[in-house]
DNA sequence: CCGAAAAGTAATCCGTCACGTGACACACGT
DNA sequence: ACGTGTGTCACGTGACGGATTACTTTTCGG
């Protein structure tokens, strides 16, 4: 059966932003302009993906994967799951309200 | 081991509007306003996701699994393909040049 | 038939966001 | 002291989701 998980998980799921700077950027020995120099972005984009304060876009994403070597889909999930959790929280009493087909 | 996928696919994904339409509408029996009631939104909203001219936001993943019964992610995996494959054929050449760190 | 209601769609406005550029301040090494 | 690199802010741009409004087409009851 599909797992539903209808509640929502209880606290922000780990932004790209932090695995990166917690993880990737120290394992790999980059600094913040090095690795927008190796992905062809600006530092601004890095810095600011750093700082949690934008998400990772396909693009981003894109890159990301091409310069770590693993899938665009790994970044883009755990940007999914922010995604998800910001919207849930924003419109949880909206969505609670639709009427599930189903279970009619 | 990762999959890779380097090269992308040949055609372009499933779009989730061509999944509403084929699919779901059908077999619910909803109109495009009785979707757009159903979810809450404008039924231009629907209409243009029908038409696949918009993708679908962790708003409307939000909305769409809850009344379907099934997962935002469901609907949101299918917008991801989409956006990875659009945004891959635009920056592709951009993306090659990146050389992955791994691979020394 | 015909007129009204419902459905599809086009145009417009608004807010948000990724991204680049330019500028600024603050280090730190030579 | 000077210059290089790094963090950050301010601004402009283009793209996009969404609502509202209005116009066109279809459908259906009398």
């Amino acid at each position: 059966m599909a797992i539903q998980n209808t509640g929502g998980m209880q606290r922000r799921p780990t932004h790209p932003g932090e695995m990166l700077r917690e993880d990737f950027l120290p394992d790999y020995g980059l600094t913040v302009a090095g690795l927008a120099e190796a992905l062809g972005v600006s530092r601004q984009s890095i810095n600011e993906l750093l700082r949690e304060r934008r998400a990772v876009s396909p693009e981003m994403a894109l890159r990301l994967g091409r310069l770590f070597g693993n899938s665009p889909e790994f970044w883009l999930n755990a940007q999914r799951a922010i995604d998800l959790w910001v919207a849930a929280a924003a419109i949880k009493d909206e969505v609670e309200r639709i009427k599930p087909l189903d279970a009619a």
